[in-house]
RNA sequence: GGGCGCUUAGCUCAGUUGGUUAGAGCAUCUCGUUUACACCGAGAGGGUCGGGGGUUCGAGUCCCUCAGCGCCCACCA
């Protein structure tokens, strides 16, 4: 038999996933005989191609996944991708700006759509391929996608469902509004810039102030342009109080103080005591006439704007009193909750100001900010105008300003739903590994803020419900009436609701359950007009576990393989996703999602930096199988796996023309093109643009962290090559372990605790403990003590048949045992054993399974 | 501002409930073409375990404190 020198893993991968896929190894279906075991995949974004981010959480996934199919489970692992909402609208939007100079708005919602779904086709089939190409045994047949037929029939199912619980209800919100794309963002898609400001003093005059009380109250600002909607002043309602509270705070901070803060603590105490002192009688009388009802004047505009008291106005700030602004301020809108007030919204989506800003209109932010100061001043209302740093938020895909923007939201009504989750976790029907990742979860559905889920994006599940407003009592009546009258309505496919609209009018929503063209029809028909918006992705994100199994249908799948085993993921989306589908499984199904979550460590480039491709920092698995293969990749990132620690991970450009690599550092890691430090010779990086830089080859980036796991599977090549080549004239006889020669029952019994060992680690999510273990007992153990004390036994007549059969079954369960970390290796060696000594094993020899993918898990006699 | 984590050899990381001389891989140096493997083997150098204090017979490990790094969440008229 000859067998190469080096394990060529190229030809064997691709011939191994096939043969896998052909003998349907992947596959799982109900089996009432043996018991499920399922993992969800946690779907990547379609936005780009996977990073090696994506290659420790699945290669962690496909380890678990591989020990439970041995270990005689049927063993689901669902694939799919997510279709990431906003974050691949932008990246087709962006592109559509700079390869055709086109926005949104000029091909349209149909057109643009389409252009996202063929980026979104291009990059799941790369996606994919990556995955497989990693060894992720994923059920491919049944790959899904957050947006395909069966995850919006769950989405709708589940809308509808919370529609009739009045779970789910319209509302206004203030959105961080981009308006250079005029589209909402998200939150995490806004980041802060601290700028030079200012901070501008403005006089309101008193409406008819009574003897005593002064003229005008002062606030301060940062945006004076925004007071064109101020529709309050607010001052604290107990200053008294407020500055109580302060003050004892304060008090025992300097009692907890160490000599060297006491300082700045008494100092801090005096500054409140002083304050307090200079402005406790005059706010105390502004709080009074705010209980008064006294009204002020808005300068420019004329309009009165009451006083009014609220705790949002902080004693101890500015001048005590707050200019409130409902509708281009959080905070502000909160007061108006509070207090009532009408919410006036002074800019049109492009950011500039609209009829309520009066002679102002037309004007941009900063134009209406420059000519309201200059006004102000010119009618003697401008106090002081400080010099002050700001931080501004700015959207992170046009890099312009965010406007906060009042706008109709939908949200999710969260109490009871997050206290299902809270108890499911608190309870420990769901575990969280490691533990300390509980009270993130806990803390954060604790705050049971309702959940915003429209986006006003055309990339995602549109909202299925359908309204008309501004309808009279008895129009909307009427319309009612008409609704319920559909033959849907009674086949309960369609809910309706009426509500009270802010000027007295009244609106009807109509909720649809399934997707249905011709009921659409009728109901636009009745002059309902469907919802623009779409759906938040983790809305259809939070019911993976779940809708991949069909739900709402009640197949046999759902009910085999749900709840699910376990979900391994990043901690970064404990919150937007663990959580969410912990509630919505239990409000869809009733149960818990999973049993089990395991939170693995992120992975660093050198610097210490989180991977991305924006900073070309991201490694390519693809790059790294490509040179070192897929099985080093795998046992390489297993082995840094830890329990604490992120995986800091150095990367390099591999010179193509030279094969050397070069370390990457913050300043070359965005360059276009780079000369290679060893041959002299140029190559191109992801950033190349000329012509003549992508006229050169690329350079891969890898990471030489893989060269200790590549020479790994190659020492375990070699050892099982040496064993193979000694196999010649192999029988198979029962063995009477007892009976065999101290090294054998050596290495028999060192091999039985390594098998408890590593199945205990896989267990617990220890997977640098399982693959360190492997490493050290193949190499220092098996290589360098038993085979070498083999060699004589081999060619020794009378020892050979022993030896060769302890050899072949301690080759057997090393490979079984190795197979979830390094599949290939473990296959290809497996199937030339099963050449040269098809039956072997201790006590009854037998015929060994066709693949170890499939073979059975080895079992610890200790 | 709140929470969590980290700091051990040049680099990346282990180090169980405190217990001999603190380990591994890579890198460095020396030697080695013994028929599985140079992606190998034998050996060497390299650490006051971030600083300081404490508990203890004994601290990398427990407590306090200072400093630095990273992440998550909240907020700043």
């Amino acid at each position: 038999m000859t067998i190469p020198i080096r394990f060529e893993h190229a030809e064997a991968a691709a011939e191994l996933i096939e043969a896998w896929d052909a003998a349907g190894c992947n596959q799982a279906s109900v089996n009432p005989n043996k018991k499920p075991f399922s993992i969800v995949i946690p779907p990547p974004n379609v936005t780009g191609a996977l990073h090696l981010g994506h290659g420790l959480n699945n290669t962690l996934q496909d380890i678990v996944v591989r020990t439970k199919r041995m270990q005689g489970f049927e063993t689901l692992w669902m694939p799919g991708t997510d279709h990431a909402g906003i974050a691949t609208q932008a990246v087709v939007e962006r592109r559509l700006k700079e390869l055709e100079n086109k926005s949104r708005h000029d091909l349209g919602r149909e057109q643009l759509v389409e252009r996202i779904w063929a980026w979104k086709d291009q990059y799941e089939t790369r996606i994919l391929n990556q995955l497989k190409r990693m060894g992720c045994s994923c059920d491919w047949q049944r790959t899904r996608f957050t947006l395909d037929p069966i995850c919006a029939a769950a989405v709708r199912a589940t809308f509808f469902d919370l529609f009739r619980q009045s779970l789910v209800y319209r509302g206004k919100r203030l959105v961080n509004w981009d308006t250079f794309l005029q589209t909402a963002v998200s939150d995490d898609e806004v980041f802060n810039e601290t700028k030079k400001g200012h901070f501008y003093h403005i006089y309101y005059n008193v409406i008819a102030p009574k003897p005593g009380e002064p003229r005008r109250v002062e606030i301060a600002t940062t945006r004076p342009e925004t007071m064109l909607a101020d529709t309050a002043v607010a001052v604290h309602p107990d200053p008294a109080a407020a500055f109580a509270k302060l003050e004892s705070e304060a008090i025992s901070k300097l009692t907890a103080a160490t000599e060297k803060e006491k300082a700045d603590c008494q100092a801090e105490l005096d500054a409140i005591l002083k304050r307090r002192d200079e402005m406790l009688v005059s706010l105390e009388q502004l709080r009074d006439m705010a209980l008064d009802g006294r009204m002020l004047q808005l300068p420019l505009v004329g309009r009165e704007i009451p006083l009014v008291a609220d705790l949002w106005a902080k004693p101890e700030m500015g001048s005590g009193c707050v200019k409130i602004t409902p509708a281009h301020d959080p905070n502000d809108y909160e007061v108006g909750l509070r207090c009532g007030l009408p919410m006036l919204n002074m800019l049109n989506p492009d950011g500039t100001v609209n009829a309520e800003g009066g002679k102002y209109e037309g004007l941009t932010i900063p134009q209406a900010r420059k000519r309201v100061v200059e006004d102000l001043e010119a009618i003697d209302q401008l106090g002081d105008v400080e010099d002050r740093e700001i931080e501004l938020p700015h959207s992170d895909r046009s890099k312009t300003p965010i406007e906060p923007y009042l706008a109709d939201q939908w949200f999710v009504k969260m109490d009871t739903l997050a206290q299902s989750a809270m108890d499911a976790v608190s309870d420990e029907r769901v575990k969280i590994f490691p533990e300390r990742y509980r009270k993130g979860y806990l803390d954060w559905l604790g705050e049971k803020r309702d959940w915003p889920v429209s986006r006003q994006l055309w990339w995602g599940h549109r909202i299925p419900i359908w309204a008309t407003h501004g309808l009279t009592e008895v129009a909307a009546t009427d319309l009612v009436a008409r609704v319920r009258m559909l033959p849907a309505h009674a086949a309960g496919e369609v809910l309706e609701r009426e509500e009270a609209g802010e000027d007295g009018t009244r609106t009807v929503m109509v909720c649809l359950r399934q997707e249905n063209e011709t009921l659409e029809g009728e109901v636009e028909a009745l002059g309902l007009v469907r919802d623009c918006d779409v759906l938040d992705t983790w809305f259809s994100s939070a019911l993976w576990p779940h809708s991949t199994l069909g739900w709402p249908e009640k197949t046999a799948e759902l009910d085999y393989f749900y709840p699910t085993s376990t979900l391994i993921t990043s901690r970064d989306i404990i919150t937007l996703w663990v959580a969410r589908m912990v509630l919505m499984g239990l409000n869809n199904v009733g149960k818990i999602p999973f049993s089990e979550v395991f939170i693995h460590p992120k992975i660093l480039d050198g610097q210490g930096e989180t991977m991305s491709k924006s900073k070309g920092n991201g490694v390519d698995p693809i790059d790294v199988i490509d040179k070192f293969g897929p099985d080093a990749m795998r046992f390489g990132l297993a082995r840094l796996a830890t329990e604490t620690q992120d995986v800091r991970m150095p990367v390099q450009y591999e010179c193509p023309n030279c094969e050397k690599l070069i370390d990457q550092t913050p300043k070359n890691r965005s360059l276009p093109r780079i000369d290679c430090q060893h041959c002299g010779k140029p190559f191109s990086t992801q950033w190349a643009e000329l012509d003549e830089d992508k006229l050169l080859i690329k350079g891969a980036v890898v990471s030489d962290r893989f060269e200790t796991a590549r020479n790994f599977v190659n020492k375990l090549w070699n050892a099982a090559r040496f064993a193979l080549m000694n196999f010649e004239g192999y029988t198979s006889e029962k063995i009477d372990v007892a009976s065999l020669p101290l090294e054998d029952r050596w290495i028999l019994s060192r091999l039985s605790t390594v098998t408890r060992q590593v199945t205990e680690a896989i267990e617990r999510y220890q997977f640098a403990d399982a693959s360190g273990c492997l490493y050290n007992f193949a190499w220092d153990e098996f290589c360098s003590f038993y085979v070498e004390i083999a060699k004589p036994r081999l060619s020794d007549e009378t020892q050979r048949a022993t030896a060769q059969r302890v050899m072949a079954h301690v080759l057997d369960t090393l490979l079984r045992l190795l197979h979830p970390i390094t599949p290939f290796v473990t296959e290809s060696i497996w199937k030339h054993l099963g050449e040269a000594a098809p039956i072997r094993g201790l006590g009854e020899p037998a015929a060994a399974n066709a693949f170890v993918m499939t073979a059975a898990w080895p079992v610890s006699d200790t």
